[in-house]
DNA sequence: AAATATACATAATTTTCTTATGCATAAGTA
DNA sequence: TACTTATGCATAAGAAAATTATGTATATTT
């Protein structure tokens, strides 16, 4: 993912956030736009992707829909209704998350 | 430690932050401090601190200074040489995590 | 007297990730 | 043609970092 541990526990936010703005993606697929969006700073590997995708699954936050493609086999996740209020949630103890740290690491600035 | 899984893999970063400013803290002020600092946002928890200092001694980037006060055993922690440059390798982490993260969920910004 | 605060510690478990492996098809290259 | 890379999914073993629970002990407040 990263030499950083910093992005332990990021990877739901950043699955949810891709999808309020792709309607649906693929696991590949959301493998590929994390790395063009953040120039190569960031891989998710696909230990990590999948399992969280089927866990998001589990939890009633994603819908999955399987396509072929080409001949291959893709799953279509796109948020559901709960998916979508989760995302404001997460979304929103992101921002919290960056305040706090600030707040700690830049005290004079706040 | 908050209800934000968020916060896994930054304990250390804060850590080491804190001891840049306060040139010796025992385990239970970093708590405090913490929770000052964050405004009740943040607490720390006893089991995650206490192998987190070990660890960091362990490593050397933490020297330790038992003492006693009020009848009460404290441990001061310090950082030492090492400890400051990873200081600043994990701060310059930090800041390229919500660099990144803010190229993610705020895409229209960056 | 009892509860809370101060101060350390560790063990069992859970969560989340890495690393390794596996299967399969398509496309590009030597 | 053979080999590599890209596309696309999946899971298992292990590591890392936390939570939760527990333990010990002294000081202070109610």
């Amino acid at each position: 993912m990263s030499n950083s541990k910093l992005y332990k526990g990021s990877l739901n936010t950043i699955i949810l956030k891709l999808l309020t703005e792709h309607d649906k993606m693929y696991g590949y697929e959301i493998t590929q736009k994390v790395k063009s969006i953040t120039k190569g700073e960031l891989n998710i590997t696909e230990g990590a992707l999948y399992p969280a995708l089927h866990k998001l699954e589990a939890e009633g936050l994603l819908d999955v829909e399987v396509a072929k493609v080409d001949n291959r086999l893709r799953k279509y996740y796109k948020l559901t209704e709960n998916g979508t209020k989760e995302t404001i949630n997460k979304l929103s103890e992101l921002a919290d998350y960056i305040k706090t740290m600030q707040s700690l690491v830049n005290p004079k600035l706040v």
